[in-house]
DNA sequence: TAGATTGTTAATCGATTAACAATC
DNA sequence: TAGATTGTTAATCGATTAACAATC
């Protein structure tokens, strides 16, 4: 009978990461749960326990080390290895990604690149070469990859998704302003900007 | 006495709003809070209960007219309007979003756009010319537009959206792989692929 | 040692779900 | 009318905060 962590905490834990790999960065040797929270506006008590469904990192009177946090956060999550995405839709969207520098620099490497305009595959964007969706299913599931980022139109979203856990994909990020209806395995991440921008228009009167 | 509406309630709004936009657009008259959370994977009693917040909008016995429905959650959302928006690092995600037609689409209109490359700074990217950073604060105030989207390297996120906001921006779009500081009347939302990556790296073990 | 800070428990707060009278 | 579905209240569930003994 194991323990089952929140969501809503383990989606914090890249906040953490975030800002303990900064200070490593910085020379910082050791910080506290008050001192963490500060620099992302998250409380202390509330770290503490975030952490504390994981285990012990830290010791009283003295607090972190961030060496080692980061180290267990990294392990936690699975960064601590590499990890190969599939991006689905080549559009101005798509291309950013690509090429984006980010991703790699996190350990996420694009291995396969799929449009359905015929005058887009065969040529390279970033380190791969642009393939139609007819490839789509056996490729992936010859490349082993788990994660996808979708950036096609979200008249195709769902379906195109659909084929992606077919296809072994088990993460979605999904760039495409469209709720996707999916397996309850199968996690989804949302990027669509209209959405974000619609909840802050709320409060601009 | 107003009564103050959690902010949790408000996020879901964009997304009930796009169903019903889509059920309009294909001719659907009329819903039920069942059908539309079906639609979107949220249940009924929420639905009913988020909306009871902000009015009575439907009828016992029939649901709810999409219309009418569509109309309220626009105005509530105040997207019933154009809404003026600010790009600030025009790299090539800054690029792809002055390119996207969804913000038009849904009444967001870029109308200035910033980069401290002196290189880009005279180019035109979308329908408008990139100035340089010098002249942000002043032509920010001028066009008084109060949404910003910013992409620019981490390092700058903070300090760009402080002069953001001294121009009078008051909600960030924030595409930084960075947690910004800012005033709480200031509303940011978070759109960092990376972040949301190593949530979903948790889960794939 | 004295001060600082953890990990954890209990208290509080807020969000979701269930249930149902009202009524179209 | 009978069936369907709302808006709302009460019950449940879960998340955050406060407090503090333990201890470095």
């Amino acid at each position: 009978m194991e323990k089952s962590i929140p969501d809503i905490v383990v989606g914090r834990l890249p906040r953490y990461l975030r800002s303990l790999e900064y200070m490593l960065k910085n020379g910082i040797k050791t910080t506290s749960s008050q001192e963490l929270g500060e620099s992302i506006g998250i409380s202390a008590a509330q770290i503490r326990k975030d952490l504390s469904q994981f285990g012990e990192f830290g010791k009283q009177g003295t607090g972190y080390s961030v060496r080692y946090l980061v180290d267990q956060l990294q392990s936690i999550l699975h960064v601590n290895q590499s990890w190969d995405l599939v991006l689905v839709g080549v559009g101005d969207l798509g291309t950013a990604l690509a090429t984006y520098q980010g991703f790699v620099n996190r350990g996420f490497h694009i291995v396969l690149a799929f449009d359905n305009d015929p005058a887009k595959t065969g040529k390279k964007i970033g380190d791969v070469t642009i393939l139609g969706m007819d490839q789509m299913e056996t490729k992936i599931a010859e490349s082993g990859a788990k994660i996808a980022m979708l950036s096609v139109p979200a008249s195709a979203a769902q379906e195109v998704a659909e084929k992606l856990i077919k296809s072994g994909i088990r993460a979605i990020l999904n760039y495409a302003p469209m709720q996707l209806i999916l397996p309850g395995d199968i996690h989804v991440e949302y990027l669509d900007p209209i959405t974000k921008l619609q909840h802050m228009t709320y409060y601009l009167g």
